[in-house]
DNA sequence: AACAAGAACCTGTCATACAGGATGATCGGA
DNA sequence: TCCGATCATCCTGTATGACAGGTTCTTGTT
């Protein structure tokens, strides 16, 4: 092929959904519309951009896919506040097809995570930080129930990212979250003893601590210290 | 709302796509399909889950749209390589529903590029060496041409990425690539003076010293030093 | 002014149809 | 036997029409 610099990014020529797509979040844009927002029905997209209403409902269900927009039977199309569902499944699927390895989702959560509870620990309001408190000792609570343990470990750091106060940490922990939930349960019964499972919990309880105190060199360390220790339980339950 | 634990994921009863879609990953899972492996037809998936081909039909766009899988005139549906495009769209969405702002994707940038960067100046290859040298080169030679200048600013970053050799961290760089397209020349602009100019090419350059030479201290620094810069510039152009 | 009933609108799903691209089987020739 | 061209077949992209059920707005009543 010879080399054309050209490159036509969503919308391909002959493509009518692809088009159908770009012309809709070209209107959103052009309107400003905010999440909430409702955008114009089907069959009124379909006579304006003159295709067929199942064009239409391609393009919707593409824009739904990515939780750019929100459908629901017989209200019309809203726009959707960000959320990582979407991501979740991208990840997902790159772990099934062996295009990533858990390995490797560990090193980037390392480095996001530790420079979450840094900020949470310089921008956390009193209410998270009891929250966070909260849930580290719901986690202790829940010690011999690993379902809730998990539940709890996820809410944990979920609200570490929103305390950060930077709704992009947030988004990209919750992208995590999907395969955390396949993975965690391997790690857990990793644990054999009981001082290892003791560990776990007391490490977010330094972490939860640290945040609460305002300390964010000490919050660092403690999530570093609580990934270290994970990898290497998943690591010696033989995940790649 | 009286508050149920449980989470309905993808799958909402009443909803077949949704429930197509759960469907067709667990056949993907199941088959441990890899890239490129093909899926059956949209017939025999409409005959098999019992469902019409149109519910098909929106299912595969949803996993189209995620990039999960790829459609094509005449051929069948095949098993995606990831792909940063999904992100890229979902995150530009969310600037440009004001839920994100430009500042609070570089805060993210500068976390996980510094720690790419460190990693790519241990495992580089060293054909990844020279050709991360060349794209600092081609973006002193392109200095008088912005877009030119900024694809390969973009190239570089994205080389850096890879020779992280996690492609997670890859993916996530990409995911930020669509808006950054739409910020870049913000912050070019406001680089009003040759020394402004002058130094933003030479960060470049002594990062891919750095990386080169192994070092990645001087790496990280140099990235470090490279997005206060960055964040600088579009603070001065009022860029929230 | 509050409210309730009904009309009008909207989405979810199905069936059918057809153009045009892709694929594989078949058959003739070397 | 092997290669290559041809064509039937399969498959996707798009359009149209239909209908069930959910939502919203209007209108008329109290």
């Amino acid at each position: 092929m010879i080399g054309i610099g050209l490159e036509v990014a969503v919308e391909m020529v002959g493509d009518l959904v692809g088009t159908t797509i770009g012309a809709i979040t070209r209107l959103i844009r052009e309107q400003d519309l905010m999440p909430g927002d409702r955008l114009p029905s089907e069959a009124v997209l379909a006579k304006e951009l003159q295709v067929s209403r199942t064009v239409v409902r391609e393009a919707f269900r593409s824009l739904a896919a990515m939780r750019i927009i929100e459908l629901a039977t017989g209200k019309r199309a809203t726009i959707s506040p960000i959320d990582h569902g979407a991501m979740s499944l991208i990840i997902e699927h790159g772990v099934h097809t062996d295009q990533i390895n858990v390995q490797q989702i560990y090193d980037v959560r390392r480095t996001i995570e530790t420079r979450i509870v840094a900020l949470a620990a310089l921008r956390r309001t009193d209410e998270e930080a009891e929250e966070i408190l909260a849930l580290a000792g719901a986690m202790r609570a829940a010690m011999a129930d690993p379902a809730q343990l998990m539940e709890n470990d996820l809410a944990f750091h979920a609200a570490l990212a929103r305390a950060s106060r930077n709704p992009v940490f947030a988004l990209i922990v919750g992208a995590f979250q999907g395969i955390t939930t396949q993975t965690w349960p391997i790690g857990w019964r990793s644990r054999t003893t009981a001082e290892a499972r003791e560990l776990m919990i007391a490490t977010h309880e330094r972490i939860a601590e640290a945040v609460a105190a305002g300390d964010p060199e000490q919050a660092s360390g403690a999530m570093s210290m609580h990934f270290d220790d994970s990898v290497l339980a998943l690591i010696s339950a033989g995940l790649s």
